[in-house]
RNA sequence: GCUCGGGUGGUGGAAUAGGUAGACACGCAGGACUUAAAAUCCUGUGAACAGAAAUGUUCGUACGGGUUCGAUUCCCGUCCCGAGCACCA
């Protein structure tokens, strides 16, 4: 009986799917724990061998907690909404749908083999009407929800309407749009298209006007994180700026939650980091200045983080978007203006960034007043201050600031050091230390003091106040494509309109093509009757993030027709115990998300602040790729250690026809016909090839497959391999040799049940020694699994074996236990060996075995004496000797008499059980 | 530029409340079994020097300092690599 691991395999995917052992079911007997996988966007490439990496981890863990008694939840499920599906039927003219259930079955099939232990009755596809009902009706809820900022939680827009009725608007702390003030009775004389547009302001979603990344390839809106340096995350189009009317989720309503919060989850601390920048809080003051244009005056309000640099304000500067161009241009500016404003309008994004070491800028021809030296100063316009944020205006202080700096150079504007000593002569001093000057009664102070003290002044002045700004925007909602969820929103005399739960799903209509109108509207419009009640729908869809952002609520309750969640269901499963996933969602789908369960949790849907209470990123797994040389103008091949004497080209070669770095010859040969008659310059008999570590793709050639190595070694030796290549959070290459050494193991961990054909366990009682064996291991696992360091867990479970195989241990006692604590990673093996043994339920039902000290404790410790830190020799000591009796014992023994034949001991430094220096 | 990680053999990586650096694995070399191969098993494997050998000595965790009986681990400075953010006032 050899280590069938293909028939073993096969045979337990059917008993656990016959016997649906993975099945889970709420169970208040048993404590909960929920384990959740960040759900794979089917492609239609399938799974190469990084892409379960974190699928591995969260099941090794599922399984561990199982044997720890917990009633673990572990679903998995498809993020099937996406541009690639609709690309591809761009293209081909089939249907999403098709290709994507065809996807589907494929990735079914990959992590079926891998032997995962889902509970696959409560899959969720989020393209799947029964499930995007719920995206639906969660975007309804928002449509009918505004979020009071005094109680810091979304309110029903009725009461709203109450209020308004009642008292206007004057009372209403709410994160809304820009309102003019009104009373009770001016709403009450409102018509209904007025009302309609004043509560649009307030509401969580909403339709509004904004500046949005377009993307003319894909011929849609984008999201600040689909975007990077000026391209589509996907694809790596350019992305410009346009003013466009969107659905829009208030997202920035959250923000100061979104942040405090982060310190409730276990989290990584980049990951963290990475969130609260993109939420960007910073503590500032608001400020009015006053600016005349010659003819009328007016109040410009900025945002500054330094009120301290007033005194140093020698210019303003303008937002070429900003409204105040308009009022602040003088007649002899306005041509210059208008010329600038062209020019920097032609710029892409990407132009415009790349730009910054070079300021541009324009005079608008009016000036403000320094509210604390009383000095005109001008105001410019300039690209470098952005629109979206504070108020589109600001201060410059280019002695304190390198923008304002690199600025007032340019244009010769005075610059005004307000710190005693900087040195301004040719860069601008931006730290936040040092003693003040040349600034009025802040002279003397540091700047930590000043700035409140400035504040102080400003709020006493009247003319601004503390302020808290935000970087985070609303999340725009809008894409005008074909393939993602339905509004469940349609359009009465201009008025959005929302449909009501019982008329979703709204499932997404046939069209003819996948592509835009004619007309430029979206594919949607090519629906026939896409009408509710005679009024039309909206034509728009969601965005990948609106059926990911409350998936793991789904999982808890996955047939609920009734509810997103049922209450029950919802107070047992409460929130994710363990999320694994990359980390490329860090201010994508981890925003999102968060506000999602915010906002339900507002509402009293849910009962957790937070989704996921621990996360762990794990790294990515880059491709390692094969190369083979050529030697130039033949078809002649050179190895690698010999290639330095030719002049060769490198070729990428497939590396599942490379083994250990060693080219199979004939492989190569019949790879593609132009190899076919190649020929080679060998180096000890042998094509060696080189290699370097790059991205994981088809054109390196350096994809390797799960199935292939499940097929040749295994889907154990696949998960004790993934998990052993290096720490679970590190990027790391692939590289498929030095598998066979985990291979070997478990060929070795079989032999010690089966020995020449006959099970060889037997029931004699286990030694101390073995016992010892065991329980450290228990240990070690134990810890291991609990700090997510499965790669050293893997490596104890190999010293164990070994050591077992020293002392020729084959008893029951001692290898029940082991094929328990080892079936978390190679559940497979582990079954077959469990049932081996006489049990007839699967090991997933079996207990974790308990650590005992008493096992591991020894009676003798080999102390390490080193003199003067350097090690000498060692001594063997009981244990459990005070410190005194070390040291006498020491002093007794002969070898410390040999090294010390000519200095004496000033102090002898015991460790117990660790080390025994010697000082002389 | 700012923030966070990280630099250890030929390779992937172990080891940090400071205590035998290089576990485990790959690769490589040698050996056993075999007609042969595969499989399996055993031995060696950081570098230099000395020795027939057992063994010993010195150096060694990016570099330069510091604290300590003792530093891969703590502190200061420098260099390099990776990730994220990037006109956010």
């Amino acid at each position: 009986m050899e280590y069938n691991f293909l028939e073993i395999e096969q045979n337990w995917h059917r008993y656990w799917s016959e016997n649906k052992t993975f099945k889970v079911k709420t169970d208040s007997s048993k404590p909960k724990f929920y384990v959740l996988d960040m759900f794979p966007y089917p492609s239609g490439a399938g799974l190469h061998v990084g892409h379960p990496l974190g699928y591995i981890a969260s099941d090794i863990y599922s399984r561990y907690k199982r044997l720890k008694g917990f009633n673990v939840l572990h679903p998995m499920g498809y993020d099937a909404f996406g541009l690639p599906a609709e690309q591809y039927a761009i293209q081909t003219g089939q249907h999403p749908t098709t290709t994507t259930e065809k996807n589907i079955l494929r990735y079914r099939e990959q992590l079926d083999r891998i032997g995962f232990s889902y509970d696959w009755s409560r899959e969720v596809r989020t393209c799947d009407p029964s499930y995007y009902k719920w995206t639906q009706w969660a975007f309804l809820e928002m449509f009918s929800h505004w979020y009071n900022k005094k109680s810091q939680k979304a309110r029903p827009i009725s009461e709203l309407v109450s209020i308004f009725e009642k008292a206007g608007n004057s009372e209403i702390n709410a994160a809304s749009g820009e309102v003019d003030a009104f009373t009770s009775t001016q709403w009450n004389t409102f018509s209904e298209a007025e009302k309609s547009a004043i509560l649009m302001q307030y509401r969580v979603a909403y339709l509004g006007e904004t500046s949005v990344n377009w993307c003319a390839a894909l011929g849609t809106v984008l999201a600040n994180d689909e975007v990077k340096e000026g391209l589509s995350v996907r694809g790596g189009n350019p992305v410009e700026q346009r003013k466009m009317r969107q659905w829009q989720l208030r997202v920035s309503a959250y923000a100061e939650r979104l942040l405090f919060d982060l310190d409730k989850v276990e989290w990584s601390d980049s990951l963290k980091e990475m969130q609260r920048n993109w939420i960007g809080r910073s503590e500032g003051a608001e400020m009015i200045f006053k600016v005349s244009n010659g003819e009328q005056q007016y109040d410009l309000e900025i945002f500054t983080t330094r009120a301290d640099t007033v005194f140093g304000a020698t210019f303003m500067v303008l937002a070429p978007e900003s409204e105040w161009v308009e009022k602040l241009t003088t007649g002899e500016q306005r041509s210059a203006v208008e010329e600038y404003l062209v020019n920097a309008k032609k710029k892409t994004e990407r132009e415009r960034m790349a730009e910054t070491k070079k300021a541009s800028g324009v005079f608008t021809g009016s000036f403000a007043v320094n509210p604390f030296t009383l000095q005109n100063i001008p105001v410019w316009i300039s690209e470098y201050v952005l629109a979206g944020y504070g108020t589109g205006a600001i201060m410059a202080v280019p002695a304190h600031d390198s923008r304002d700096y690199t600025f007032a150079r340019q244009f010769d504007l005075p610059v005004i050091p307000l710190i005693e000593g900087c040195d301004i002569s040719s860069a601008s001093f931006d730290a936040k230390e040092g003693i003040m000057c040349n600034s009025g009664f802040l002279n003397g102070m540091t700047v930590k003091e000043a700035i409140p003290a400035a504040i102080n002044e400003v709020e006493k002045l009247g003319i601004g106040k503390k302020k808290i700004n935000f970087r985070l925007r609303d999340a725009i909602f809008s894409r005008q494509r074909y393939w993602g969820e339905p509004f469940p929103i349609y359009y009465k005399d201009g008025m959005a309109m929302p449909l009501e739960l019982k008329n979703l799903p709204l499932e997404l209509p046939e069209v003819d093509k996948f592509l835009p109108t004619e007309s430029g509207e979206p594919p949607l419009a090519r629906a026939e009757n896409w009408i509710f009640e005679g009024y039309p729908l909206e034509k728009s869809t969601m965005p990948g993030f609106a059926g990911s952002s409350a998936y793991y609520l789904r999982y808890m309750d996955p047939s609920n027709s009734n509810e997103l969640v049922g209450k029950e269901a919802n107070s047992y499963w409460r929130n994710v115990d363990l999320y694994i996933g990359g980390t490329e969602h860090a201010t994508g789908h981890l925003i999102y998300s968060r506000f999602w369960n915010k906002f339900l949790f507002d509402l009293g849907y849910v009962c957790e602040p937070e989704p996921f209470k621990k996360l762990i990123n794990q790294g990515m797994i880059q491709g390692r790729s094969n190369f083979v040389y050529r030697v130039k103008g033949g078809n002649t091949f050179v190895s690698l250690g010999l290639k330095e004497k030719y002049e060769t080209t490198e070729i990428h070669v497939d590396v599942n026809i490379v083994s250990n770095d060693k080219l199979d010859i004939a492989a190569f040969k019949s790879w593609m016909p132009e190899y076919e008659n190649a020929e080679f310059i060998l180096e000890n008999g042998e094509y060696v090839c080189g290699w370097a570590v790059e991205k994981m793709s088809k054109s390196m050639f350096n994809v390797v497959n799960p199935d292939i190595i499940c097929t040749n070694y295994g889907a154990d030796t696949l998960r004790m391999y993934e998990m052993f290549l290096g720490p679970l959070e590190q990027s790391k290459p692939w590289d498929t040799n030095g598998i066979d050494g985990v291979h070997r193991f478990l060929k070795r961990f079989w032999r010690l049940f089966i020995q020449k054909e006959v099970f060889a366990v037997s029931e004699e009682k286990a030694t101390a020694k073995e016992l010892k064996i065991l329980h450290k291991l228990i240990k070690k696992v134990q810890e291991d699994i609990e700090n997510f360091s499965f790669n050293t867990s893997v490596s104890a479970f190999m010293i164990a074996t070994n050591d077992l195989y020293e002392v020729g241990c084959t008893k029951r006692e001692i290898l029940e236990p082991m094929t328990i604590l080892l079936s978390p990673f190679a559940p497979h093996i582990c079954e077959e060996l469990w049932k081996m043994l006489g049990h007839n339920e699967s090991i997933s039902f079996a207990t974790f075995p308990e650590y005992i000290e008493a096992n591991t404790v020894e009676n003798s410790f080999e102390y390490p004496v080193s003199f003067n830190g350097k090690l000498r020799f060692k001594l063997t000591l009981a244990i459990g000797l005070s410190v005194k009796e070390i040291e006498a014992a020491v002093l007794e023994d002969e070898n410390t008499a040999r090294y010390l034949s000519e200095s004496t001991i000033k102090k002898i430094i015991v460790v117990p059980n660790k080390i025994i220096n010697i000082v002389c």
